[in-house]
DNA sequence: AGGTTGACCATCC
DNA sequence: GGGATGGCCAACC
Protein backbone atom coordinates (compact mmCIF):
# COMPACT_ATOMS: atom_id res chain seq x y z
CA UNK A 1 0.00 0.00 0.00
CA UNK A 2 1.31 3.53 -1.15
CA UNK A 3 1.96 6.80 1.23
CA UNK A 4 -0.99 7.99 -0.04
CA UNK A 5 -3.02 4.90 0.05
CA UNK A 6 -2.37 5.06 3.75
CA UNK A 7 -3.07 9.04 3.97
CA UNK A 8 -6.89 8.20 2.14
CA UNK A 9 -7.48 5.09 4.59
CA UNK A 10 -6.82 7.13 8.00
CA UNK A 11 -8.71 10.13 6.37
CA UNK A 12 -11.62 7.84 5.69
CA UNK A 13 -11.78 7.35 9.45
CA UNK A 14 -12.92 10.77 10.44
CA UNK A 15 -16.52 11.41 11.67
CA UNK A 16 -18.21 13.95 10.60
CA UNK A 17 -18.02 16.96 12.86
CA UNK A 18 -14.62 16.50 13.25
CA UNK A 19 -10.91 17.66 12.34
CA UNK A 20 -7.39 16.76 12.36
CA UNK A 21 -4.09 17.88 11.26
CA UNK A 22 -2.27 16.92 8.66
CA UNK A 23 0.45 16.55 11.39
CA UNK A 24 -1.56 14.45 12.99
CA UNK A 25 -2.84 12.12 9.76
CA UNK A 26 1.43 12.10 9.47
CA UNK A 27 1.98 10.62 13.06
CA UNK A 28 -0.62 7.93 13.01
CA UNK A 29 1.08 6.90 9.84
CA UNK A 30 4.10 6.60 11.77
CA UNK A 31 5.59 9.49 9.81
CA UNK A 32 5.35 12.49 12.39
CA UNK A 33 7.26 14.70 9.58
CA UNK A 34 5.61 14.18 6.96
CA UNK A 35 2.55 16.10 6.89
CA UNK A 36 3.47 17.81 3.50
CA UNK A 37 3.51 14.73 2.08
CA UNK A 38 -0.78 14.36 3.21
CA UNK A 39 -1.36 17.38 2.08
CA UNK A 40 -0.04 16.77 -1.49
CA UNK A 41 -1.57 13.23 -0.97
CA UNK A 42 -5.11 15.06 -0.28
CA UNK A 43 -4.48 17.32 -3.46
CA UNK A 44 -4.17 14.75 -5.45
CA UNK A 45 -7.01 12.67 -4.58
CA UNK A 46 -9.30 11.13 -7.17
CA UNK A 47 -12.83 12.95 -7.76
CA UNK A 48 -14.55 9.60 -7.91
CA UNK A 49 -13.05 9.33 -4.38
CA UNK A 50 -14.05 12.35 -3.09
CA UNK A 51 -17.23 10.75 -1.13
CA UNK A 52 -15.57 8.08 0.41
CA UNK A 53 -12.58 9.84 1.65
CA UNK A 54 -13.72 13.64 4.04
CA UNK A 55 -10.72 15.11 2.83
CA UNK A 56 -12.04 18.40 4.03
CA UNK A 57 -11.66 17.21 7.73
CA UNK A 58 -7.87 17.99 7.67
CA UNK A 59 -6.47 21.48 8.13
CA UNK A 60 -3.28 22.74 9.66
CA UNK A 61 -2.07 22.82 12.71
CA UNK A 62 -3.30 26.36 13.58
CA UNK A 63 -6.81 25.25 13.24
CA UNK A 64 -7.05 27.27 9.96
CA UNK A 65 -8.16 25.66 5.90
CA UNK A 66 -5.20 25.72 4.13
CA UNK A 67 -4.73 29.00 1.39
CA UNK A 68 -2.34 27.04 -0.74
CA UNK A 69 -3.72 25.98 -4.23
CA UNK A 70 -6.89 26.29 -5.16
CA UNK A 71 -9.02 29.50 -3.10
CA UNK A 72 -12.05 27.64 -4.85
CA UNK A 73 -11.30 24.41 -2.45
CA UNK A 74 -10.40 26.11 0.56
CA UNK A 75 -14.10 27.98 0.11
CA UNK A 76 -16.27 24.38 -0.44
CA UNK A 77 -13.68 23.03 2.32
CA UNK A 78 -15.28 25.52 4.39
CA UNK A 79 -18.79 25.85 3.84
CA UNK A 80 -18.74 21.63 3.87
CA UNK A 81 -17.34 21.91 8.05
CA UNK A 82 -19.55 24.22 8.06
CA UNK A 83 -22.53 22.15 7.71
CA UNK A 84 -20.89 19.52 9.68
CA UNK A 85 -21.03 22.34 12.59
CA UNK A 86 -17.53 23.07 12.58
CA UNK A 87 -17.41 26.41 14.11
CA UNK A 88 -14.94 28.52 12.74
CA UNK A 89 -14.20 32.03 14.58
CA UNK A 90 -13.60 35.43 13.37
CA UNK A 91 -9.80 34.93 12.21
CA UNK A 92 -11.17 31.88 10.69
CA UNK A 93 -10.05 29.18 13.42
CA UNK A 94 -11.59 26.83 14.83
CA UNK A 95 -11.03 25.32 17.95
CA UNK A 96 -8.89 22.09 17.38
CA UNK A 97 -9.41 20.92 21.63
CA UNK A 98 -12.89 20.41 20.53
CA UNK A 99 -12.70 19.33 17.32
CA UNK A 100 -9.35 17.43 16.82
CA UNK A 101 -10.12 13.18 16.15
CA UNK A 102 -7.19 11.36 17.18
CA UNK A 103 -8.05 8.39 17.73
CA UNK A 104 -7.22 6.34 14.66
CA UNK A 105 -7.93 2.51 14.24
CA UNK A 106 -3.83 2.09 14.92
CA UNK A 107 -3.33 0.17 11.70
CA UNK A 108 -5.15 -1.75 8.83
CA UNK A 109 -3.85 -5.58 7.94
C1' DA B 1 19.79 9.07 -9.94
C1' DG B 2 19.13 13.86 -8.90
C1' DG B 3 16.21 17.96 -9.01
C1' DT B 4 11.65 19.87 -8.38
C1' DT B 5 7.34 20.31 -6.25
C1' DG B 6 4.21 21.10 -2.65
C1' DA B 7 -3.72 21.50 0.83
C1' DC B 8 2.94 21.56 6.23
C1' DC B 9 5.29 22.82 10.73
C1' DA B 10 8.30 24.64 14.36
C1' DT B 11 11.14 28.26 15.25
C1' DC B 12 12.98 32.72 15.25
C1' DC B 13 12.84 37.54 14.96
C1' DG C 1 0.74 38.31 16.36
C1' DG C 2 2.54 37.83 11.47
C1' DG C 3 6.20 37.19 8.04
C1' DA C 4 10.51 34.67 6.78
C1' DT C 5 13.30 30.53 6.89
C1' DG C 6 14.82 25.97 6.86
C1' DG C 7 13.72 21.16 7.34
C1' DC C 8 10.88 17.58 5.85
C1' DC C 9 9.80 13.37 2.59
C1' DA C 10 6.93 10.90 -1.09
C1' DA C 11 5.79 11.37 -5.89
C1' DC C 12 6.95 12.61 -10.36
C1' DC C 13 9.54 13.80 -13.96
Amino acid sequence: MSFYEEVYALVAQIPSGRVCAYSDVAAALGSPRAARQVGFALARLPRARADQVPWHRVINAQGRISGRGDLVRADLQRALLKREGVIFDAHDRCDLSNYRFVDFRSRMN
